[in-house]
DNA sequence: TTAGAATTCAAACGAACGTTTGAATGAGCT
DNA sequence: AGCTCATTCAAACGTTCGTTTGAATTCTAA
């Protein structure tokens, strides 16, 4: 029988089996990782996986559900207080403070090395672009509701701008996050090249640029490709 | 014995393989398409493979060499001329031409239906971030070159700028990159959100997003997370 | 036409995969 | 004590993986 809540006793098996699964996905990808792997790095039998989860894609599950969780509750908490000032003042919400509610969280989450975090938001980064279809669907199906109130807030701050612009620019915004958070050496591009990788100046240099982009002057579709708006600043 | 150029006869196995590992690559991943998915819809017999490459991990070696050598001639192609015109006109190059020298070759062949190219670069933007070692190892090696230009030029381009700052921001601006080509569907949480898909205009969507990354005003690291410029535009 | 090399093919190889089985273990309760 | 039941364990299941083999086939060149 698979205890859904905790097993009644059994140490803490099912915590050692989501840490290690967590911090091997990272490093290997979630095909490359095989269940004697994981057991392995977690110190129980090659049974436990599937006795307390079942199968491996429940595995995987519940690995993101753990984090995801509590990453768009904190986003939404922020999106929330953001809104009641904003109401409060009798003013507009900016569009940075949707940013910030939105990307702060997980920036903070990727730089919390207490709570095991980082690790997952590394994971989290790569997984962006997971082709396995059940693992996207099941992402997809977590951050729907998130995703949707931060759009809605997005549009509300940006009233002259096409609705269309501020979908792209989101998500250009979440690919430069995805890079960001799964780390300098992602493709080993950048190894050696960073003289400084504070994590804590990564937010703001991340807000910096992502406000940057966000502000634009709006493309120019009068021409074919080069788009060269002409001016700079 | 493996042919490295063309086989002297066989219709055109080589290509066929080259071109199914491609799709499939894109579809399923590297670990999760197996040389018997390869090989069947090659329409070619199992054993190909190991023939004509030796083994999976030279044939992805092929894959992305194939359209990675014509990327980066493309981009280092249109930086060169971007100098040779800056030089004549005795003027400094614009950050604005070095990006473009960098990002649009690979937007055009994103947006490329007929030569495959689009294929190619889904598969790029997710290998980005591919756990794999040897893949890593491969691509950056293949990057090296091509990058150290790229960011001499936009050193050169931006003299005030703290390296670091744009050392950073390049990398924020191949993550939105990478995201704009995986497909505005890759964790399908855009998925019917977009009205206006067309190709043509990613590309000034995209350039107009990163230069005004790129041009953001400098983070400000005195107090801790919440970087708040002030002023909007 | 014939010798020889290049390519294709069906079949099999050992290894690793996720999962299942059924017995051993051990704490909690009457 | 004895019973119960969740958990652990070693072993094996069937399947799929990448690769290899050796014989058939096809093409090239003399």
């Amino acid at each position: 029988m698979v205890s859904t809540t905790t097993g009644r006793h059994g140490p803490e098996t099912r915590g050692r089996i989501l840490d290690a699964a967590e911090a091997l996905f990272v490093e290997h990808g979630l095909e490359a990782t095989s269940m004697r792997m994981i057991t392995a790095l977690a110190g129980v039998n090659l049974a436990a996986v599937n006795y307390h989860f079942g199968s491996k894609e429940n595995l995987i599950q519940e690995v993101f559900r753990r984090r995801l969780g509590e990453l768009n509750q904190r986003r939404l908490a922020a999106l929330d207080q953001v809104e009641a000032d904003a109401v409060r003042a009798g003013v507009r919400v900016k569009p940075s403070q949707v940013l910030e509610a939105f990307f702060e969280p997980s920036l903070q989450m990727a730089t919390d090395l207490a709570h095991g975090g980082r690790i997952f938001m590394q994971l989290l980064g790569r997984t962006y672009t997971e082709p396995n279809a059940f693992v996207r669907k099941f992402l997809a199906a977590e951050y729907a509701d998130t995703l949707e109130r931060f759009l809605a807030a997005l549009y509300e701050s940006l009233p002259g701008v096409p609705r269309e612009e501020i979908l792209w620019r989101f998500h250009f915004m979440m690919g430069a996050t995805s890079y960001a958070i799964a780390g300098t050496d992602a493709l080993q591009l950048f190894a050696g090249k960073f003289d400084d990788e504070d994590p804590a100046r990564l937010i703001p240099r991340l807000m910096s640029f992502l406000l940057g982009g966000l502000r634009a002057p709006l493309p120019d579709f009068a021409h074919s490709g080069t788009a060269e708006p002409g001016d700079v600043r």
